[in-house]
DNA sequence: ACAGCCATGTAACTTGTTACATGATTTT
DNA sequence: AAAATCATGTAACAAGTTACATGGCTGT
């Protein structure tokens, strides 16, 4: 493909409010090809601007398969709510409380969006759909976790 | 607080092996000084080397304030199991089912883990235990999430 | 005429992070 | 004697991201 193509695609995948920065694109593309992952050579395009076409090369399809091969490591502990509730529990410790109801409103707020979104995605685009549904899943688990909160805060809580 | 003790008090919030480098400290408090947020002062410490010792300023405390009652955006769309899963989907079909079951032995194995930790946290140290359970939960939901991907791969899946 | 799409790319900024440099003291 | 802790800080790299620059074509 050549880069515009690749954006296309790449918002193709996204629903259409998170549309990607071309200039992105190109950037990697560039590094891609510093590397040795693609190699590229122009393409006449008629009335419009010549193409630059990437095609990847054995490496890069290599580096690919390694990629795609790699499971993603997510147990990442550094989380900023989390920093919030930690920092107001130790300064103020009542106003733990507005934190979480804050956090819980915006969280429910997101879920709706995401599923008035998820019903206006075409029926074809089966991946779309399962982007939102883990999404959803993620910040109904978000849900869970302030709720543990508050149970927590009541037991043993705002008097020390 | 002076740097050295704003490190051993993060590390204190998070389990041992997730330490945070000095180093960030040091230039984040050097950011916040500049900003005006905080300012330091020198305070001899006897044999030791002298302590700077920051001090929160009002404008600091204002944007603490409403850094800690902005909520959180957590929704986010960009997800490289994502990437992963919707591309292999599309280049080789048949391997979706090998990507899917390397992340979920992934996942696993992290649960794991992150119980064992949590069994060793201190009672009295309610809010890393709260933060591993976040964790927990965020990575139970993606086994889900992985199991509705297995789910829809397989009706209307590898044949076409 | 003006907005928007097609198509390329660069310069620059932010954030996060690490590696290193220095030097004294305390623990093993 | 070596390793770890206390204490400060800088230089520099990496990744992600955006804003801008350029120019032609297409649809309203």
């Amino acid at each position: 493909m050549h880069g515009y193509e690749l954006k296309r695609s790449l918002d193709a995948l996204l629903p259409r409010a998170q549309a990607v920065n071309v200039g992105q694109v190109y950037t990697a593309l560039g590094k891609l090809e510093k590397d040795g992952d693609v190699e590229a050579e122009f393409v006449p395009n008629g009335e419009h601007s010549d193409r630059r076409v990437y095609t990847i090369t054995d490496r890069g399809r290599g580096r690919l398969e390694q990629w795609l091969m790699l499971p993603v490591q997510r147990g990442d502990l550094r989380d900023e709510v989390f920093l919030k509730l930690a920092l107001v529990r130790r300064t103020r410790t009542d106003a733990v409380h507005s934190v979480l109801t804050v956090q819980r409103t915006e969280t429910l707020q997101q879920i709706q969006n995401l599923t008035l979104l998820a019903q206006r995605v075409p029926a074809d685009q089966l991946e779309t759909e399962l982007l939102l549904q883990g999404v959803i899943l993620h910040l109904e688990a978000d849900l869970h976790w302030l709720d543990l909160w508050e149970d927590r805060m009541e037991s043993g809580g705002p008097k020390r």
